[in-house]
DNA sequence: CGAATAGTGTCTATAAGACATTATACT
DNA sequence: AGTATAATGTCTTATAGACACTATTCG
């Protein structure tokens, strides 16, 4: 900034979508093929380019969202998850990307986008451990995600935006414990919730058995913020997934 | 991303700091008048362009430090705030900052800046409330900075970054009582620090009474999460300031 | 009935809130 | 001595962890 004729230099924005779910009890990442360079045919995460000069960035992730993953972006829990802009992480040049972390409630397999050749929901796990490579630094933002849903999981009620608009009380311990990949005691699970003010309003109904009493079916309240917070157990190995770091 | 020869558009990056201290026992943010257009002379906090393609954006974040507020980055907290994008926030054209929160000792008043009219630090509390005007939106990211820091007082030993090599307990409780803007118990705040491992580590020594019996001296372990956290209890007005928000 | 899942109660350990007491400096 | 600040201790209350027990379904 001490040259009299020196120009900011301009890069290229983008926003990537960390969105998790829950399948069969265990946690999920949305995943794309890639369709064009560079990394083509390799899997990433949703995002893509700013469409103008004028496009907010929250309307970018929404938009891709939609535009790649087949997905509506309403009433769903959407926030920025960081900023990765390593020069040299794109080989087309300068790219500043805004990572984006959504949570949804399980869905049925067939994800259709009309940008990308193909969409998945993979195994967090395996695209933590490596087994899933991922184009770009997209490893390192699916991890900073899931951080960040673990972390959020002890202070928050994000909990229930894994879940439809009804749930019972063990749906909702399926999801801490799928997302902290630990085990935890129904009893004492059962209590904490109940006790924690506005977190879950119980709806009428109970959800038809699978062999043993039926459970009684909440909606999620209007409650934000946990307090006293779930504390989170040092890491016993559950029996949904062993637990990468 | 239809159209055959669509080009995406470029942004001007730039990176902003919301760097916080203690003074006089109460929160400070150091506020910078701005040299140039747009919003010459209003106070804002430092911060500025990428100085070039290649640069990455922590580094942009310490050389603006150094260059606009004369201060050593080094062995200073630094991290990531949130990125303010929204079109039409800076009137040079679209311009996407990635503002990063700093946290530092208490310092004696000059604080010179090559770059800047001048540098000074201002009462967090007048931001806040919008005595202190500021440029951009610069007011929305000092509140977001507070605020960052207050949550993380909660989950973090941030608070020793506040202080200096070494410090009393009374110093770390002063910290938390200005950026809280409660008042606490000295009695429960001492046995909370003693009873945190790695929170602080004695150092031989005692500061130089005041009228009183001489305080120990510590300085910061190496823990860098507080379990069980630090409460913060409900906002009871502390003598130390008026609490906004 | 027995198996399985849901929901309640009870005991104990830990830690926070309130507040008394002792310790060591200064004037 | 009197005052001010630091450090320790004690009692009560809230909540987490462990686990027994009751309730309600299905096969």
């Amino acid at each position: 900034m001490t040259d009299e004729d020196w120009q900011p230099p301009r890069v290229l924005l983008t926003v990537d979508l960390v969105i998790l779910t829950l399948r069969n009890a265990s946690l999920h990442v949305l995943l794309v093929e890639r369709g064009i360079e560079p990394y083509k045919g390799l899997m990433a995460v949703p995002g893509g380019f700013l469409c103008d000069e004028t496009e907010p960035v929250p309307d970018a992730a929404r938009r891709e969202l939609s535009e790649e993953a087949g997905l509506d972006a309403d009433a769903l829990h959407l926030e920025e998850l960081g900023v990765y802009g390593a020069p040299g992480r794109d080989p087309r040049g300068r790219v500043v990307s805004v990572a984006h972390l959504a949570i949804m409630p399980g869905l049925p397999d067939p994800v259709a986008g009309t940008d990308a050749a193909a969409a998945r929901w993979s195994r967090a796990d395996d695209v933590l451990t490596g087994r899933q490579g991922l184009a770009f630094d997209h490893q390192r933002i699916v991890a900073d995600g899931v951080e960040r849903a673990r972390r959020k999981l002890e202070h928050s009620a994000l909990a229930t935006a894994f879940c439809g608009p009804s749930f019972t009380i063990s749906d909702l311990q399926q999801v801490y414990e799928a997302v902290w990949g630990i085990s935890l005691d129904p009893r004492n699970f059962y209590r904490k919730i109940q006790g924690t003010r506005d977190f879950v309003i119980p709806v009428g109904g109970a959800r038809k058995s699978r062999g043993g009493r039926p459970a009684r079916l909440f909606r999620a309240g209007p409650g934000t913020s946990l307090f006293p917070p779930m504390i989170r157990p040092a890491l016993t190995p559950s029996p949904a997934e062993g637990r990468p770091q």
